[in-house]
DNA sequence: AGGAATCGTTGCGATAATCGCAACGGCGTT
DNA sequence: AACGCCGTTGCGATTATCGCAACGATTCCT
């Protein structure tokens, strides 16, 4: 072992490889060979071998004949969409959203991108005068909210065209309409890391949002979403934490884009 | 070990568990604790609560800290976004589509669940006189077409009626619009265990579809589409094929509802 | 076209990680 | 209040693992 500090705990060495094995895929190195993970994660040729081996036999990889490469395989897909819809995230995913309720006194939302809309997948609400109650489960359209904006200034340029032309109706005047005009606002959100909405769902209610990535994808955001009079003076304040716990919860659903793998 | 058969090739055990744990959740048992899996997997409680600490520690699985029991962590959203974005999907899907084209001579989709519609995710085009070329990628409304029907049709009640109150638009005559209708449909299609379409998308077009699961729930589905003249007359040799076509690949993509696991 | 380097795979022995047993403290139940 | 089950940990024997080396096959480069 390279490093000198054994993990004392009970974590079994192997099993704790073959996670390290499939992080290491993400959206820009989305295939890998055995020699080059080796490489990467400083292990021998046939360690990594056998554990990609082990993997590709129960579908968690697949290699593919031509290449000799292994990508992610069909078995994570079911895994990932029950992870996705059962409580386990909520686990993780409160936690920090109640820090961020409290330390900023407003409702705090955590959404996931899903075909081009987003969920809400977690909130926890602050009561108070203007209590924005969160909708646990519904589905909201992809090109509004802060939430949507955080989510889909970071989407893959080719797949936004298609999900935003068809439906392009909104619920208040500040409302974006036309495309351009879009793609113009999410080049400014990906330039500051993170969205503001005044009253895009409702006229009094401000929203700002700030990505979170898992393997170099965007999965989803955190916001916080409260009356406009409360937020608007100490926006900048409220945006550094809401960007800090966005980043917060990349590291514990994956590696963020250029960052270093936990331990 | 139990078993005397010892396994030749290089599968490493500790990694081979833990992936086994993983496999064990599922929609109807989201959740596990440490005895409960150990007597399930026949293995000793000390290397299944060791094995479920060490995926903890990576996220994979997720320990509730009031019941002590463990669920699907956020590290598997990521990776099975990931997945299913990527082409090695398609390499385990496409070998079945190809055997399922050449032996009905039709052209084959697997569709996937997206957030209340479903997505194009591979296709086989099968050359003829009414050649249906597939838009890989493209989203789909719910409530059309073969495909939609057998992905909702086993849906969770509860998100049903959501997902498909504000938008039921159609494109041709046989689209079903009353959701009492569609109610009933999905009824028969759960009792066939198929799906099938007449002109719903194109006039001429007919669809015959077959969900797709994984860790109980539906992911997708398997349809053979091509034209009416040439499908209706052997209608009931070809959804077999589908049938089991949809069959292959839920053992692919992980355990069927109620079906034991691989090995 | 030929040679060299790289790739993925396999054998094998030393060794370290794993496995199973047993015990422990904490909880909920009876 | 005692019991039973839970999750967790220590520890020794043993077993699975790890790293080295070698092998064909393929690819890349000249």
């Amino acid at each position: 072992m390279s490093s000198s500090s054994r993990a004392p705990s009970g974590v079994l060495q192997t099993a704790d490889r073959a996670l390290l094995v499939l992080a290491a895929f993400t959206e820009r190195e989305p295939e890998h060979g055995v020699s080059d993970l080796a490489r990467r994660l400083d292990l021998d040729k046939s360690q990594v071998q056998r554990l990609m081996a082990t993997l590709a036999r129960r579908d968690f990889l697949v290699a593919d004949p031509r290449t000799r490469r292994y990508r992610l395989g069909p078995a994570l897909v079911g895994l990932g969409r029950l992870a996705e819809r059962g409580d386990g995230i909520s686990t993780v995913v409160r936690p920090i959203l109640l820090d961020l309720s409290e330390t900023t006194g407003e409702s705090t939302v955590f959404n996931v991108a899903d075909g081009g809309r987003y969920r809400c997948s977690v909130a926890v609400d602050q009561p108070g005068p203007f209590r924005y109650t969160s909708a646990v489960g519904q589905l909201f359209p992809g090109h509004g909210g802060a939430s949507g904006h955080a989510i889909f200034a970071f989407y893959p340029e080719e797949e936004i065209p298609a999900l935003f032309a068809p439906e392009l109706e909104g619920a208040t005047d500040a409302t974006i309409g036309t495309r351009a005009e879009l793609r113009r606002r999410y080049a400014e959100v990906r330039e500051r890391g993170y969205a503001v909405s005044f009253g895009e769902h409702d006229a009094r209610v401000v929203g700002v949002a700030a990505p979170v990535f898992a393997h170099g994808t965007v999965l989803g955001s955190v916001a916080v979403v409260g009356a406009a009079a409360h937020l608007r003076p100490q926006l900048d304040a409220i945006a550094e934490r809401v960007v800090a716990a966005a980043d917060a919860l990349t590291q514990r659903f994956g590696s963020p884009p250029g960052a270093p793998q936990p331990d």
